[in-house]
RNA sequence: GCGGCUGUAGUUCAGCGGCAGAACGCCUGACUGUGGCUCAGGAUGUCGUGGGUUCGAUCCCCACCAGCCGCCCCA
């Protein structure tokens, strides 16, 4: 066991059937992408080091502690290795790109999405891997595109509403906040820190610590005895300046009149440090601790930050792997759905034959498994049930009469179907 | 990174300081051109890895690895 190799920790194989599940939430994905008009972006899986030490935060948990990051060789010996990390998230690279095209002098909109694996090094736990699939979606421009209308907000929280009632998701929820601009937001850090500086002590240790480096989180805090003290917190609701505010109320407005229903959470604060104004998380009971589905919000200073224009954004990032358990739990196994007919030849003498007619059928569109001629029936019965809905069986006298015998597994009815009527008869 | 629980057949799990077990699944045959049901037979394995204690360890102890749960954080 000590030599044999295995997948290392927090990545995982995906097989089928559960690979069939994967892809029909990718397929869902596209297909209601496409009708909001976004279009796809595939970025490179490593980039820069630095690209995410500007975006993320470099005091974030992400770009601290959890990338996957590595020196490369240096092209010249004048020149320094450079640092190169696998991307932890997504948002970054597509900002990078967004710069890196000019895809800003395009004057329109950007609505770009993507579909990939990001890796952080994080303890694995249910729902939460080292190497995990996101599903997210930007929609960045220069102001003049009308990128910083609270309508893009909406727009994108609605067709997340919509995207998970596709999928079949039930019971999520929406939780909604603003942090306001990056001026809003250190001004209600300070006064946080300075309301807290009498309480911590009577919290728990873990408050009090992030009293000091991080107050944000102590409106994270779970330990039930800190909740009367965190309810008397000073809101960040109050520390917004106008335009924020109004912003927000106006992003509230256009789901109210969609429908969409959600959540106020004064509470919410993400731990990247490229969020402005709205933040917003969707999660689902039945994941454990990592209750997030997906989560996302407003950065309308990132691509500045990069070096770039002026380029407000919303964007997002679902967990497909905490789909696909969300999605597992409640539905069960699917069955394996099985091919449309399993060709059996009786006899090695007749495996061309069978290949000969495999390609017919499978030309014609049908999902076709070939057994092999050094099968006994009994054999080939057994493989075919598992296997297909139908089994064709291809012997001497079939070859010589033309006509195979063809047997339905959910009927148990057995019949002789000339080669030429072969097709509809399966297909059926 | 921290804390707790777990690791035995393909799978789910019993078990015990002294020859390694069940169920399901798998393979073979009864049935040499007919599956499901039945019956008969068979194979499952370095008991996670390495070390220690012991006459003897799958069992007790330690370390490591992996998984699960929680913390932190996040998707």
């Amino acid at each position: 066991m000590s030599q044999t190799l295995k997948a290392v920790r927090g990545t995982r194989d995906l097989l089928p059937p559960e690979t069939d599940l994967w892809n029909r939430i990718e397929a869902t994905a596209r297909q209601v992408f496409a009708r909001y008009n976004f279009g796809e972006i595939r970025t490179p899986i490593f980039e820069d080091t630095s690209l995410f030490a500007r975006s993320v935060g470099e005091e974030t948990d992400i770009v601290s502690k959890e990338m996957y990051s590595w020196e490369d060789r240096a092209r010249a010996q004048s020149e320094k290795a450079q640092s190169l990390t696998l991307r932890p998230e997504n948002t970054a690279g597509v900002v990078r790109a967004y710069i890196e095209h000019k895809l800003g002098e395009r004057g329109q909109l950007q609505k770009l999405y993507y579909i990939g694996p990001q890796f952080r090094r994080e303890r694995p736990q249910k729902g939460r891997y080292r190497q995990f699939w996101q599903i997210g979606a930007e929609v960045i421009g220069p102001p003049s595109s009308g990128s910083e209308s609270p309508l893009r907000d909406a727009e994108v929280l609605e067709m997340l509403a919509t995207l998970l009632d596709e999928l079949g998701i039930t019971g999520w929820t929406l939780e909604l906040n603003s942090i306001g601009s990056a001026a809003d937001r250190a001004h209600y850090n300070e006064t946080l820190r300075a309301a807290l500086a009498p309480l911590a002590p009577k919290m728990c240790t873990d408050c009090q610590r992030r009293a000091v480096t991080n107050p944000l989180r102590v409106l994270d805090c779970k330990v039930p005895e800190d909740q009367p003290v965190i309810a008397t917190l000073p809101v960040i609701a109050d520390s917004l300046s106008e335009d924020a505010k109004a912003h927000f109320a106006a992003v509230l407005a256009a789901l109210d009149a969609a429908q969409v229903p959600y959540k106020l959470n004064h509470r919410l604060v993400r731990g990247l440090d490229y969020y402005t104004r709205t933040t917003f998380e969707f999660t689902h009971g039945g994941l454990g601790a990592q209750n997030a589905l997906l989560g996302g919000g407003r950065y309308d200073g990132l691509s500045e930050a990069l070096g770039g224009p002026k380029a407000p954004g919303i964007g997002f990032a679902m967990g497909l792997d905490r789909l696909v358990l969300t999605l597992q739990a409640a539905a069960q196994s699917s069955p394996l759905e099985k091919a449309d007919a399993y060709i059996a030849p009786l006899g090695e003498n007749l495996n061309a034959a069978a290949l000969t007619l495999a390609r017919e059928l499978r030309r014609a569109g049908l999902r076709v498994e070939l057994g092999d001629g050094s099968f006994r029936l009994k054999k080939s019965f057994e493989f075919a049930e598992r296997a297909a809905r139908r089994i064709v069986i291809l012997g001497d006298d079939e070859l010589e009469s033309g006509n195979l015998t063809v047997k339905d597994f959910a009927s148990g009815v057995q019949t002789k179907v000339p080669r030429k009527e072969l097709v509809a008869r399966l297909r059926s």
